[in-house]
RNA sequence: GGCCCCGUUGUGUAGUGGCCUAGCACGCCGCCCUCUCAAGGCGGUAGCGCGGGUUCGAAUCCCGUCGGGGCUACCA
């Protein structure tokens, strides 16, 4: 059964993801997205995104634009924002300060919350102290009851003050998720909820935005397990029907801590896009994690799918609670499997980005090179994962006659008997016709196809030396491409030209004269 | 240290007391195909953290233990 919603069975879920622009956009934001919007989806809700900017230290100015771009990528986008406006703006916390105000002075008033001038090395040393004689760490209460003149007189003094919850010894300390089921969480402490600058805290900010914005189910990582008793009791203070929550699983690095942009470069939701990813493949990985795939008609699974499916029959029931790896192997297969089926001339124009940045191709490419790029293209497609590796199988076929480098190790695989090879090769093409022109008669006498190059190429080498054929088409393959390993020979000599074939073939045979 | 969350092959998962001599996918290994490399096809490898219970019967329920993780901020 659907989860009904706050405010009755028929209210419309509304989900939200709120990050912070604290640096390069992470993968768990995508993954959070990606789990909210599958949800909502299906409901038919609406889905906001919330910029969560009340730390100024954190703050970073590119961020927000970073988060845009990367989620638009993905095909994860929202509904409601603060760079499209809904009707709950504004959806940038820095713009919101006014709204905490009133909700923080009602907590005083009511006796919820209390100001505290206590300074941070005051705190630090409380801290530190409290942990050496392993007690519970939490703040003393030195500054409840007390007037700023009263306090004044003790140390660790500072003049402005913060807003703290005063939480009772009761406090409540378990709460229902949508995945876990009930869950204790720890008594809280008396936290923060109003900073010395004004700011609101992540835990008063969240409370209000979301009561505000009319968010129904409270999507997040793991890691807000025990802050959100703290939640609760702003909720209940405040009079307020809270959320739904579920706790999401958190994803991990390979020795299992918090993923981490430190540990791992693919933390940083960019590199994706910069590794020559595909972003239906990284969306059905990460639909992949914590999360069991579909069952098809034939009763196997399906680990392949598009965001549509993924969220037809989701359910935040079947969202497993261990935290899985963040592994890359089976997104490098799913990716090879969306490059596959890309549409030829889609897939050539993925490409094109990759191929500028490694100056294969430039920035305006003409058409002739464009044309060729697609029949390159078909060469590669099934060799490479990434499209970040088309690239030295591409050059190639981008690179002039006489510039093309024989690598080493394709040198180092040539044998005494290349020079007959080609030699034998050369004079078996140049008996194939390639007139000039690519319309009526030029075309039908056109006898440079792969086909044909290669019974011409098997005639002569494989039969007329009696070489296998492996070793009889490497030569060839070194001085057609300059590498030990290649896209398929005959295509590429098809794709080069006679000409271009010819001069290659003679080259190498002169180097090895 | 305290509080909380979690524990099925290397990784992601299926499994909710008998259908499990634990299924699937990726990875890895091998074979086939083959002009190289891939792709594709076929086969193989490897797991219920441990110890007690409960039960005719436990991966599945209970307890303990060990292990991992998170939080413990005027960061989110």
């Amino acid at each position: 059964m659907p989860d009904s919603a706050v405010g009755g069975p028929d209210a419309t879920p509304r989900l939200r993801v709120a990050p912070s622009p604290t640096g390069d956009p992470h993968v768990g934001t995508a993954y959070m997205a990606l789990f909210n919007l599958a949800f909502v989806r299906q409901e038919g809700g609406r889905f906001v995104l919330r910029v969560e900017d009340t730390d100024r230290a954190r703050f970073n100015p590119t961020s927000e634009a970073q988060l845009y771009q990367t989620l638009t990528w993905l095909g994860l986008t929202w509904d409601e924002g603060p760079d499209i406006g809904g009707p709950y703006a504004p959806y940038r916390q820095s713009e919101r300060l006014d709204t905490y105000r009133p909700y923080v002075q009602r907590l005083i008033d009511d006796g919820h919350a209390y100001y505290c001038w206590c300074s941070s090395e005051r705190l630090a040393a409380m801290r530190d102290k409290q942990q050496k004689l392993k007690q519970p760490t939490g703040y003393d209460r030195l500054c409840y009851g007390k007037t700023q003149e009263e306090r004044a007189e003790l140390d660790g003094y500072s003049e402005t003050p913060v807003v703290r919850m005063l939480v009772p010894e009761d406090a409540p300390t378990t709460f229902e998720d949508v995945i876990r089921g009930t869950v204790s969480a720890p008594r809280p402490d008396d936290q923060v909820i109003l900073k010395a600058d004004g700011f609101p805290t992540y835990h008063l900010a969240v409370v209000v935005d979301d009561h505000e914005m009319g968010i129904t189910h409270v999507v997040r990582g793991e890691e807000w397990i025990s802050s959100t008793p703290k939640h609760v009791l702003l909720y209940q203070w405040l009079g307020l029907e809270p959320p739904k929550f579920a706790h999401m699983p958190l994803l991990r690095n390979e020795n299992k801590s918090k993923i981490s942009k430190r540990k791992n470069p693919w933390a940083r939701l960019t590199w994706f896009e910069e590794q020559g990813y595909l972003p239906e493949a990284v969306v059905n990985f990460l639909g992949l994690l914590a999360y069991p795939p579909a069952k098809g008609e034939d009763g196997t699974e399906v680990e392949k799918f598009t965001f549509a499916e993924f969220s037809r029959d989701f359910a935040w029931s079947k969202v497993n609670t261990v935290g899985p790896i963040f592994d890359l192997k089976k997104l490098d297969w799913l990716n090879g499997q969306y490059i596959r089926d890309l549409e030829l001339g889609d897939f050539a124009s993925r490409l094109i980005p990759f191929l500028q940045r490694e100056g294969v191709l430039g920035e305006n490419p003409s058409m002739g090179e464009l044309a060729r790029l697609k029949s390159v293209a078909e060469q590669i497609q099934t060799r490479i994962n990434l499209l970040s590796e088309a690239a030295p199988m591409v050059r190639p076929f981008y690179t002039s006659d006489e510039e093309l480098e024989i690598s080493e190790d394709a040198r180092a695989g040539l044998k005494e008997d290349a020079p007959q090879v080609l030699d034998a090769a050369i004079e078996a093409l140049e008996g194939l016709e390639s007139p000039k022109g690519v319309l009526g008669e030029a075309r039908e006498r056109n006898q440079w196809h792969a086909e044909q190059i290669e019974a011409m190429l098997r005639a002569a080498v494989v039969d007329g030396l009696g070489l296998k054929p492996r070793v009889a088409f490497g030569p060839l393959r070194a001085a057609v491409s300059g590498q030990r390993i290649s896209p398929p020979l005959f295509e590429s000599m098809e794709i080069l030209g006679k000409a271009s074939t010819l001069t290659r073939l003679r080259r190498l045979r002169g180097d090895l004269r």
